[in-house]
DNA sequence: GCATTAACACGTA
DNA sequence: TACGTGTTAATGC
């Protein structure tokens, strides 16, 4: 059980909800700490939960054999993943570590799947996102050869406020230049040569520990 | 030549 | 004192 008021003020789509659908989302919800460099799933994992980043910061990506790490997608505050394991019934593609203490939402099987079943705002939330995620991805295909570090920079910060799949997330993120380079697959002194130039070029503003977002489409675009 | 790691200096909470 | 940031030197591909 989670309370409502603390559910809304992270989660947009908890705001669509109908109070009695909301009711029955708070009471299928538990939360649950993650420390920083700890693991809340590996790849193969069956994790029977919808989960939703209350506060700090998740990376998603995978690990090859040899041990190469490529990550996928940044999730801050507000962001919530999973649900296409759930709906399929599979194990995790990707492994999801924590890049600073954080605090999520879990929710369990049952009360997704009612959710799912009955609730319309819940289903074009579900909807919103899926095609949200399926445009990054063909994006990221599209710009495969695209590697220098300010344009895997500008993505992730691109991604990390993309307004569909967190309308909550405003115009700045508490980011340090280190988590950004761990995002983006970089060293923390190439993340802040990157992250100067595009501050440079007017698309971000830089401040200790945070990031305000000045031009997302010259982000989401970078390099085009 | 390029990017990465290691190491140190500086300012701020 | 701890952290984020900026810089340089050494190293590996």
């Amino acid at each position: 059980m989670i309370a409502p008021e603390k559910l809304l003020s992270t989660t947009h789509w908890a705001r669509d909800l109908p109070a009695d659908e909301l009711e029955r989302a708070c009471k299928g919800l538990a939360e649950r700490n993650i420390a920083q460099g700890a693991y809340l799933c590996h790849r193969g994992d069956r994790l029977d939960s919808w989960t939703g980043v209350l506060s700090g910061l998740l990376k998603l990506g995978s690990t090859s054999r040899s041990g190469k790490s490529v990550t996928f997608a940044g999730l801050p505050e507000g962001m919530w993943f999973g649900e296409g394991s759930l709906i399929k019934g599979e194990p995790r593609r990707y492994e999801v570590v924590a890049l600073r203490d954080t605090r999520v939402a879990m929710m369990n099987r049952q009360t997704f799947n009612w959710l799912f079943d009955n609730s319309v705002a819940f289903n074009r939330f579900l909807v919103r996102q899926f095609n949200e995620r399926l445009g990054q991805f063909i994006a990221l295909v599209e710009h495969d050869r695209m590697l220098d570090a300010p344009g895997r920079l500008a993505r992730n910060i691109a991604w990390l406020f993309n307004p569909v799949l967190n309308p909550l997330a405003g115009d700045n993120i508490e980011i340090s230049q280190e988590e950004i380079g761990l995002l983006a697959g970089v060293s923390r002194q190439a993340a802040n040569r990157g992250l100067r130039q595009l501050e440079e070029e007017g698309l971000i503003a830089l401040e200790p520990g945070l990031v305000r977002l000045l031009d997302l489409d010259g982000l989401r675009l970078y390099g085009e």
